[in-house]
DNA sequence: GTCTATATCCAGATAGAC
DNA sequence: GTCTATCTGGATATAGAC
């Protein structure tokens, strides 16, 4: 068979069209919420009939999965940018100002990636894979740091769950609670007993 | 006007009427969800047609708010039983358990008092008032404890909710969070620091 | 690939007879 | 108060022309 160099331009096509469809669909979700997502709605924004989005995602479904996947993208890739804090403390501290910034800033990507907010969705393996994986990171930061216990790693997932759904039910857009993320990590700190700067590791 | 005798069992005869249709209501989302009440299916529970419900209740939104009304009632009702225990911490745990099986009791019902599940509704003013004071109760035993700081009883609710909305979100029927509800209690009590046992109260 | 047209189904709410 | 019938509007998904 012969190579042909088309395929690989209308297959580039095609995902630069799928990755459109998904950024509107996400600018929808942040104006009407998750639930609202309508396929004529979503079709209406990219210049499409709702029956067009057929041919790039093969349901409605497919659609809150590829949104799913593309926020844990976007988790990850947050998650590994480095945050320069040598003590862990102030490491977690850093670290979880900054998940709460990327939560409170789209109330829906943080629903449809952290809370089961559709009924009957539930991500593809491969979407739920990219999920995982942020925890995982959260669990080898925490074994760094010398916690090494998971019950000690679900407390602190709840803490900042806990922080983030009360914000957003009772007060979005305000502070009320994500301005108690350092006292959160201190607390929590305080609990585990991990020692806040460990000696002889700054200056050599 | 001379007083007539049947206007109050007519009334009484409406009112467990309507207290039957939120019965059904409940039955109703806790077998399908929140979002998935219709009418219809509500209508048929009580044995009626749809277009009847208008003649207890002037929408849908009016039968989630009887339903919201309902469930802080009986938030009230478990708040109100005497845990006795004198000693704070053993006090905040007991109670803190018994929150956490009534949240875990019954999802739906977690989800419409705690949670903002359905779009566009909020309950109203007497019902949400209902909701105020079963935290104004918690802020009067936090009081009580000798916990004023309201930015610490912001910090323990965010901190009950998040086991449940990790519980209910992650592993819905199952106990790896809640069963961190005493080393919650644990964590926040070291970390405000309140006295454990307040001396000279238990023996006269 | 995209369209029109349609199938199918569901919802909440209202009109008006009884 | 309850019913039938209907209004109005929404949804996802499919068939088949172009």
């Amino acid at each position: 068979m012969l190579a042909n160099p088309n395929v690989g331009r209308v297959e580039a096509r095609r995902a630069a069209t799928r990755a459109e469809i998904v950024d509107a669909a996400w600018d929808l979700v942040r104006e009407q919420g998750l639930g609202a997502l309508s396929l004529r709605d979503l079709a209406a924004r990219v210049g499409m009939r709702a029956p067009s989005l057929y041919s790039y995602f093969e349901s409605k479904h497919a659609i809150y999965d590829a949104l799913f996947a593309d926020g844990c993208r976007q988790a990850l890739a947050l998650q590994r940018v480095d945050m320069g804090a040598d003590d862990p403390r102030a490491a977690l501290k850093a670290r979880t100002r900054q998940f709460l910034v990327f939560c409170m800033a789209d109330p829906a990507r943080t629903q449809l990636l952290f809370q089961r907010p559709i009924p009957d969705f539930e991500p593809s393996p491969e979407s739920y894979a990219l999920a995982v994986e942020h925890l995982s990171e959260t669990a080898r930061m925490f074994t760094a740091m010398g916690i090494d216990n998971p019950a000690h790693l679900d407390l602190w997932t709840s803490i900042v769950s806990g922080l983030i759904s009360q914000q957003l039910a009772n007060e979005p857009g305000g502070d009320r609670w994500t301005r108690l993320s350092d006292d959160a990590v201190d607390m929590f700190f305080d609990y585990v007993g991990v020692a806040t700067k460990p000696e002889g590791k700054k200056s050599r």
